[in-house]
DNA sequence: GAGCACTGC
């Protein structure tokens, strides 16, 4: 055990606000004979007026009124996100049917906010207030106040460059600069531009920066300036405001207890031994109140909640009352439900997270809040096109964010596990996603709202021209992009349509030639979607543990952890490969649905028996479904564009064919040591052992996914279809 | 023979 974590000094609190008691009324007060209805809405007016920005309503109003952009930093608990759309509804921007957007990074986010402003405004979800989000449209011909996911306002904008519906756009947690909101925020200022160039011609809109070609405004229609609102919790408004030409910043209190900082004196050299050590002394020395840890992944939460149990029992049996609660993406949701459960009495909660406690999952009861000051990130190579996780500092926007979470309910700790000294050295905040990932879908956007000259947009923060080069490039491979490096027609087009990535829409336009389009579909669905195998690594059955231990002595852990896992897999695997497995699999799975649809017509039972058979094969549920969906939606764009949905049967050739052609980019070929040379670039790689090819090793493969870990993988392989090859690469390359 | 931060269309 390192000492040093035991010795803390305290700093100011660096985050509080004046805090006025709230009295809250109590809905189970009072007769039960009562208007419970009438109670609830008393109480949520109550609550509304109680808001921060209940008091600036009227200057927000006016600040809205004078500038056709603002920029809104709240704190949290300010209320402007529930509260900003409805004072503007009230002050008549909806006038003449427009629509005010409010646009949020998450998808969670945009329908619990909808529901609860629909609530407020006392009207049913989908009337005066609706959401949008992928596979689900919450809105109506008669909806005033929408909320949507960032990346739907950017579809939206395919069909309509100038946003024509809306009077006002409030883009939410711009702080958080996902690649959507950067993307959204140069296309808002281009569409400010040209809506403002036309109101004051007042000519019908003609520009040459957005594409045209909607039958819709080709009328001699008028419009209105765009309100922009940019709304952003980090205290630095200063880019923004540097970025929409000096746009005035307006801040609103927020409500949030006060925080104490507490950093060690040195630097920890081992963050996982430090966050225990730290666990312990809060759990000892220090009042009632559950304790969040931010660490890096499944497997380092895992590791702490075994040690925490093997720590505690040293602990005398009156101290050891802890209950640790571990929560990443990748849990089944039902067991994510266990952070929301009340502790029970006299037991402390110990939440065992990754960063998705830090803005997704908002978990009532902390206290106190341990930083490592460390997070698993992901990192683009856009030389080899690469990407690989690492574990690296937080940034000082992000130390906040942590520490802000064990101010929500009262007055809070957090224990930062660095001297103070390396908080300062810290960057800023997070460096915006656009910077550190594959550009080709951002590119293709582009391209199609008719942007053409891509190194030159207005991005607040520019990619690097290599990145960029680099997408470019990829583009006109695949064919998106002419000799010119203009979107073509129609390839270019059709790819710029799919919510997908552009290799993947190339595949499936290359397959309506091959006649394997139903097949394509399918692996380009499952592949969009998170890993379709869970291979639990607990819960192992009885006479499995005995076997378990048993092999233990013969085998490594692993072989027995997924044995399981794998038998129940090897009746879907395919000798060509593991994209045809994913068919398979996809193909079983809708059987199987439809076998239960034909016994049964209530969704929620077939919901039922699905998420059982995908137990029972070892199938990751959550992305099964989310699979299903993708499927149904590319299936609409399909029809939509005319293309039939041709089988190739049992004609296997004729899918690896169109494989190879679709990802001839990705072949590599056998090398005399079993490693494998990517054709493209000579990158040397290994095939990933999760592979149904790993042990046959065919001469020549095609791969969609590249990733680097201890060595550099390959994952999802098929056997190339090497005539077909040869069409790209010449004989001896 | 190995490993999965977090989002999104």
């Amino acid at each position: 055990m390192s000492e040093g974590a035991c010795e803390r000094r305290c700093f100011p609190s660096i985050s509080r606000s004046p805090l006025k008691e709230q009295k809250m009324v109590n809905l189970n007060e009072g007769s039960k004979t009562s208007n419970k209805s009438l109670d609830r809405k008393h109480w949520i007016l109550q609550q509304r007026r109680s808001l921060p920005i209940a008091s600036v309503e009227r200057r927000l109003v006016d600040e809205v009124r004078k500038n056709d952009t603002i920029i809104i930093v709240g704190e949290t608990g300010s209320g402007k996100t529930t509260q900003l759309p409805q004072y503007l509804f009230n002050a008549g921007f909806c006038r003449d049917g427009k629509v005010i957007g409010i646009t949020q990074p998450r998808r969670v986010a945009a329908v619990t906010v909808a529901k609860r402003v629909a609530e407020e405004c006392d009207v049913q979800l989908g009337q005066k207030v609706g959401y949008a989000i992928r596979f689900e449209d919450a809105t109506s011909t008669s909806t005033r106040i929408k909320y949507m996911t960032d990346g739907l306002l950017l579809r939206e904008a395919l069909l309509d460059p100038i946003l024509s519906r809306y009077s006002v756009i409030i883009v939410d947690e711009a702080h958080e600069r996902t690649v959507h909101t950067d993307v959204l925020l140069g296309l808002l200022k281009k569409v400010q531009d040209a809506r403002l160039k036309q109101h004051k011609l007042d000519k019908p809109y003609i520009n040459n920066v957005v594409k045209f070609d909607n039958e819709c405004h080709s009328s001699n229609m008028k419009f209105a300036p765009l309100k922009l609102i940019i709304m952003s919790a980090s205290l630095d408004a200063k880019g923004f405001s540097e970025y929409f030409c000096g746009a005035k910043a307006v801040y609103v209190q927020g409500r949030q207890y006060p925080v104490d900082i507490l950093y060690t004196y040195h630097p920890e050299p081992d963050y996982v031994d430090a966050t225990l050590i730290t666990i312990f002394q809060i759990h000892l020395d220090d009042g009632p109140g559950d304790i969040l840890a931010f660490l890096t992944g499944q497997e380092e939460i895992e590791l702490v909640d075994m040690l925490v149990h093997e720590r505690l029992k040293q602990l005398p049996e009156c101290s050891r009352n802890i209950l640790t609660v571990p929560i990443y993406s990748s849990l089944p949701s039902e067991q994510q439900m266990n952070v929301f459960r009340p502790t029970p009495s006299n037991f402390r909660k110990v939440i065992l997270a990754t960063n998705i406690a830090e803005t997704s999952v908002t978990i009532p009861g902390v206290k106190y809040v341990i930083d490592p000051g460390v997070v698993k990130s992901r990192y683009y190579n856009p030389v080899t096109g690469m990407e690989s996780l690492i574990i690296m500092p937080i940034s000082k926007a992000q130390a906040l964010q942590r520490s802000g979470r064990a101010g929500r309910e009262g007055p809070g700790k957090c224990f930062r596990l660095y001297p103070e000294s390396e908080f300062w050295k810290l960057i800023d905040s997070t460096v915006p996603e656009i910077k550190r990932c594959s550009l080709s879908n951002v590119v293709l956007q582009l391209k199609a709202l008719g942007f053409d000259d891509i190194i030159g947009f207005d991005f607040m923060d520019k990619p690097t021209r290599s990145a960029i080069k680099q997408s470019l490039q990829e583009l006109y491979l695949l064919g998106a992009l002419t000799d010119d490096c203009k979107l073509s027609d129609p390839v270019g087009i059709q790819m710029a349509r799919f919510p997908l990535d552009p290799i993947y829409s190339k595949a499936l336009i290359l397959s309506g030639e091959f006649k394997c389009l139903e097949e394509m579909l399918i692996v380009v669905a499952m592949l969009s979607v998170e890993s379709i195998f869970y291979s639990p690594r607990e819960k192992l059955e009885e006479s499995v543990v005995i076997i378990y231990e048993m092999a233990l002595l013969y085998f490594s852990p692993p072989v027995i952890f997924y044995y399981k896992a794998r038998s129940a897999w090897k009746k879907f695997s395919s000798p060509d490969g593991d994209h045809l497995t994913l068919v398979t699999i996809f193909r079983a799975a809708v059987e199987y649905r439809e076998k239960i649809r034909s016994a049964t017509n209530k969704e929620k039972a077939i919901d039922k028996s699905l998420s059982r058979w995908c137990r029972d094969n070892f199938i990751n549920n959550r992305s099964l479904k989310h699979a299903l969906d993708v499927h149904s939606q590319i299936k609409v764009y399909l029809e939509q564009m005319d293309m039939s949905l041709s089988s190739c049967g049992d004609d296997v050739l004729q899918f690896r064919r169109c494989l190879t052609a679709s990802f001839f980019l990705n072949a590599a070929e056998k090398q005399p040591d079993g490693s494998y040379r990517v054709k493209a670039n000579g990158q040397n790689v290994q095939i990933h052992p999760s592979s149904v090819l790993f042990r046959t090793k065919p001469e020549c493969i095609i791969f969609t996914e590249l990733i680097q870990t201890n060595q550099i993988y390959v994952r999802n392989i098929s056997r190339a279809w090497m005539p077909e090859l040869s069409q790209y690469y010449d004989v001896e390359s």
